[in-house]
Formats: structure tokens, C-alpha cells, sequence
DNA sequence: CTCATTTCCGACTAATTTCGTCGGAATTGA
DNA sequence: TCAATTCCGACGAAATTAGTCGGAAATGAG
């Protein structure tokens, strides 16, 4: 039940491209220091996120990344799943994977309800919370100055 | 973002006994059988469950499981917190390890407070479900008859 | 034009976790 | 006495996680 540090530095690292939106492409280097993760490592994250339409880069010297769209219009969710796939506890509650193994009778499987009640609720969370919603508790909180 | 097969099938497993409350102890083999879950593999799972509290186990012939409180004093949170550790997204948010790498300042970070949040939508409905709950929930679907 | 900066890409590796299996000892009721 | 059953620890294969590494391509500044 935990998210792995490619969601968890992803988050963080779209957090910060959050905080200087609007102020041009920020480096990974600078993201990566000041997240204090590794850089190549966040590399591969971003590539990911650039994939799927969450950020755009610029190549060469003061080149970078920056959000692709305003902060109040990323969510949480979706960085999640394009790094750590579809928000699920159990594979056969996945629609695009089909049903699981031994879910034959969906309707029957009463364990199902259950654990579509935990997704709903983590994506009710994930889904609802922007980067934006982030950003403004950082600065109630003063901690969005300096980045 | 997933239950392991440990929670999957140990909730199974105890979903099975619910069922059958009240029979005197099942044996493992039965429990695998209707489940269709490797028995060894149950066995280690059991074990645990067993060394939490939540199974009484009955050795020799005619042995095996039962719960050892009635199904409404059992929450599937129990279980799989036994079965999988702490019901956590972040191993920083997690009070009984300390803080984690990076959260020095756990009032500062930000990022805290999402998974917080993520944390106790999971909690909710995993504690507030009991194997009691479900058990009606196969009555009224009517799978629980047979077992 | 050149060069430092920076993204981009694919392959590789080490560590950890997951998902079990296996062999045998101990217990117990028939 | 014997079959059924839990109990226990060690073992192992496969998958996942968490990165590293080397180098190619692009680009703005001087």
C-alpha cells in the first residue's frame, strides 16, 4: 500500500515546477537539488511525464521543464498514474486490464466492493487535490518563498 | 499503490472463516481449496494472523482455523496490517518509524499533508470494514451458502 | 563557430520484495 | 498407532524498485 519513490519524487518534482511556473524552464539540475533527489534518477521520471502531456522541456543551455498546463489544472492522480500506473489496489478492479484471474464472476465476488470502495476513496484524494491546491498551502505555510 | 497477494489472499482467507463461524475449526486445506490459493502459501500467512491474535488454530486431526473474535470485532484493516505493515503511503507519515529521510521538518513539508490525507481516506474505509460486514454483504448476494 | 548546457535515450545493474516451495517436527483425535 | 493437521525455518525464483552510465542531439551565449 505505499507509493514508490517514482511517484514520490515525481510529485515532489511537479510540485516545484509548480512554485516557478510561469518563470520559464527551470533545469532538472535545480530541481533536483532542491528536491534533494537524484538527478538522473528524476530524468527518467520526467521523461515519462513529458510523454504524457504533463510538462514540456526545452533542450540545450537554459533549456528545462515547465508545467505543461497551469498548475490548477494538474492533478495528483495524474502524475501518479503515468508514474506508477492506474490507481488500484487489486489488478481486477483495473477496467483496462479486464478482469483477474479468478474474478469470473465479478458480481459474485463480494471481496470486489471492498477493495473498489479503497480505490474510490485514494482516487477521491489523488483526483482532487492540483498542483495549485499544493502551492497555496506552501504559501500559508511560508515555504514557497526562494524557490 | 497495491495490496500484495499476502492481503489479497489473507483477507480471503478470512473472509472464508467468517463464513463459516461458529463450525468449530476449518482446516487450512479447505480454506485453500474454496479459495483457491496455495495452501503452503496460506500456512505462512496463517501463521501470522495467528501470532496477532485474530485466528485461533486448533493442531491434530480434525484441527485447523477459526476466528478468534466474532466477525463484527474483526476489520479487514486488522488484517491486513498484520499481513502487509502499516497502512501507509509514505514511510515518513508512519508515526512508529520516526521521520522519514528527508521530512525534518515535518510541519514544513507540504507534501505531508496530501499524503496524510491519502493515508486516512485508505484507514477509514479499511477500519471501518468488518469481516461482519461483508459476510452480510454475501448473504444478500447470496454466495455465502455452502461454504 | 564553438562551446557549455541541457534534454533525450536505451541499456545495464544491484538491492529488495514478492510469491511462493520444501522438508520435517510436533500435536491430536479416532 | 496412524492419519490429519498445524508449526517452523530455510530456501529459491521471479518481479519490481531504484537507480547508474555513456553518449547522442539540440540550443543559446559569446
Amino acid at each position: 500500500m505505499r507509493v514508490s519513490t517514482r511517484g514520490e519524487y515525481g510529485v515532489r518534482a511537479m510540485f516545484d515546477l509548480a512554485l516557478n511556473y510561469g518563470s520559464g524552464p527551470i533545469p532538472l539540475r535545480t530541481v533536483a537539488a532542491r528536491q534533494m533527489v537524484s538527478e538522473t534518477y528524476l530524468e527518467q521520471l520526467m521523461g515519462a511525464l513529458r510523454k504524457a502531456g504533463l510538462v514540456v522541456s526545452k533542450r540545450g543551455a537554459q533549456g528545462g521543464y515547465e508545467l505543461a498546463d497551469p498548475p490548477e489544472r494538474i492533478t495528483i492522480g495524474q502524475i501518479i498514474r503515468v508514474l506508477e500506473g492506474p490507481i488500484t489496489p487489486l489488478d481486477c478492479l483495473d477496467t483496462d486490464s479486464g478482469t483477474g484471474p479468478y474474478c469470473g464472476q465479478p458480481e459474485q465476488c463480494v471481496l470486489r466492493g471492498l477493495w473498489k470502495q479503497l480505490q474510490d476513496s485514494m482516487e477521491r484524494v489523488l483526483d482532487n487535490t492540483t498542483l495549485e491546491d499544493l502551492r497555496q498551502n506552501a504559501i500559508r505555510l511560508g515555504v514557497a518563498q526562494g524557490q
